[in-house]
DNA sequence: AACCAGTTGTTCGAACCCGAACCAACCCCC
DNA sequence: GGGGGTTGGTTCGGGTTCGAACAACTGGTT
């Protein structure tokens, strides 16, 4: 009963907001990448978690869980990243199932040319909107969301 | 000279939380649409913009607009929810090429069955693991962000 | 040792989405 | 009123994504 069956003024707007600013940044993301850089976000993303891992290693399921993407997506781009030269897969020694994705030293060149302009962006669009206090408590708002879609993943 | 390649580690953690948050919510948001009403989240936003216009109404560019997507891909989906009898199209009257948009009683009623379920799942990944004054901040950046990025667009 | 539930990564079919190209029609200004 | 630039919407081709099905393998249990 308490449960209205539409959101309310403020729920909606903010809703309204979080998914135009999601579309909007994303296209605006993948337009600069694609053009400065020719790699897709998706294929920016694999990269960064790549190296961010030790020796630019990981497994496949944890690369696909660490970029938020399916199973089949993830192998889906790492073919593509593997036909450019950017990383390389190797068998897993302790599981012969497992596939190692790991990044070429032209993956490390391709990242280390691409991050600035990306980087770039991402301030411009993200972060230098808003003021030090808004942007502190956005980002409060954003990681108690996560923590709490997390547990709701499980 | 004053612009660092890397985000630091507060930009770039909240750009983390960004991308994660909007990934597992679409996802899930996705995915409730697609078992509950067999509709897309993409669908539904049209079918939601056409209810907020006067007469559940609309020239297809406002449409596309409106509903973060390209022309080409809104043609799309309205061709494809014309298929499943939610939306009709028409010519418009005082412009030979344009085509409007319009729901069917139809429409009306899928919008009506999905609405709650819908309203339901954001409120709980998306209202409800904030508190009130968590919220109200979040919402605010947000809504500066937004204004920002419209006129970074122009 | 033999089973069995769960995991790993790929393949396959389908859906989706975008940008570019396109044609028709609009607008406006001379 | 008749160009020329702009706009409205569709079409087309290609790339991307997903989930389901699959086969191979693992680890724990008996």
């Amino acid at each position: 009963m308490d449960e209205p069956a539409w959101l309310d003024e403020h729920e909606l707007s903010a809703w309204q907001a979080f998914l135009a600013t999601g579309a909007i940044i994303n296209r605006l993301v993948e337009q600069q990448l694609k053009d400065d850089s020719g790699l897709s976000h998706s294929q920016y993303e694999v990269l960064v978690r790549l190296a961010d891992a030790t020796d630019g290693e990981l497994r496949m399921t944890e690369l696909a869980g660490a970029a938020f993407t399916s199973k089949s997506g993830l192998t889906y781009q790492v073919a593509q990243l593997e036909k450019a030269g950017l990383v390389r897969r190797r068998a897993c020694p302790t599981d012969v199932r497992g596939v190692i994705a790991s990044l070429t030293d032209e993956g490390w060149a391709a990242l280390r040319a691409a991050a600035p302009g990306h980087a770039a962006l991402v301030r411009e669009l993200f972060v230098s909107g808003l003021s030090r206090e808004e942007f502190a408590g956005f980002a409060a708002g954003l990681s108690a969301l996560l923590g709490r879609l997390y547990a709701h993943v499980d």
